[in-house]
DNA sequence: ATAGGTGCAAACAGTTTGCATGTAT
DNA sequence: ATACATGCAAACTGTTTGCACCTAT
């Protein structure tokens, strides 16, 4: 039913060669490398459908829209770098975040983000 | 230099009367009741001037875009009702978040959304 | 009177969809 | 051969901007 395409494999290499969340942009600029010119309606496209097949993890920074990284990597969260706009996964999750949730209120999951500077940038500042 | 009109007391006021976070078109259409015929440009120009002025605060919500709510409430978090759509704030913050940065990082804030069904919601599930 | 504010429509960015063509099966 | 996939362009949603008109000062 999902046929094997020169466009599919490329997108899903650009997510595996890249360890960090690529936006839509970014992985058709990577994914063209090895599929000279790849729509980016096919990268939509090939995105939603391995997010459906959870190949693929849909990741939210506050204030610069949508990635996407592989999944299966359990659960972590995400840094975004203020100065050169890389996003990095952060291993693990100090969940004393659920404590102060009001009463009746329950909880099926969370998503925290970090900002700062990212090792490459805050060296020599 | 910045005039006092009948739709930024509305959008204001929406935001007031409100104690949880706004989408642009929320508060348009809860500042529409005070100041018929209020338009949406009017309404995110108004919420960039008091997001410029230190009034309103910028809530991204990951998968549901840009709400907004008052500012100066000091450190807190959100919640996003997944069955009825509401956004609510969430008092304090237990930071365990920056345990693990990886070597050489350096922070500067960091967002937290939790997930699940509020109160109104999980009551009878 | 006049500068700043408003509503409308056009312009934009990011994302999705329709359609004719291309290609894995 | 045929059905699914692709690229392009049009459509959509959320947000911003230009402009003529309006209104607080």
């Amino acid at each position: 039913m999902t046929r094997d395409t020169r466009q599919k494999r490329a997108i899903r290499s650009a997510f595996e060669r890249a360890n960090r969340p690529l936006s839509p942009e970014q992985a058709r600029s990577e994914a063209a490398r090895e599929s000279a010119g790849l729509g980016i309606a096919t990268v939509y496209r090939t995105v939603r459908s391995l997010l459906e097949d959870g190949q693929l993890s849909l990741v939210d920074i506050p204030g610069r829209g949508t990635y996407y990284e592989l999944a299966g990597k359990g659960h972590h969260h995400h840094f975004a770098c203020e100065d050169c706009g890389a996003v990095f996964e952060l291993e693990g999750c100090n969940s004393g975040i659920y404590d102060r949730l009001p009463l009746g209120f329950c909880t099926r999951g969370h998503d925290v983000t970090i900002f700062g500077s990212c090792a490459g940038c805050s060296r020599g500042r």
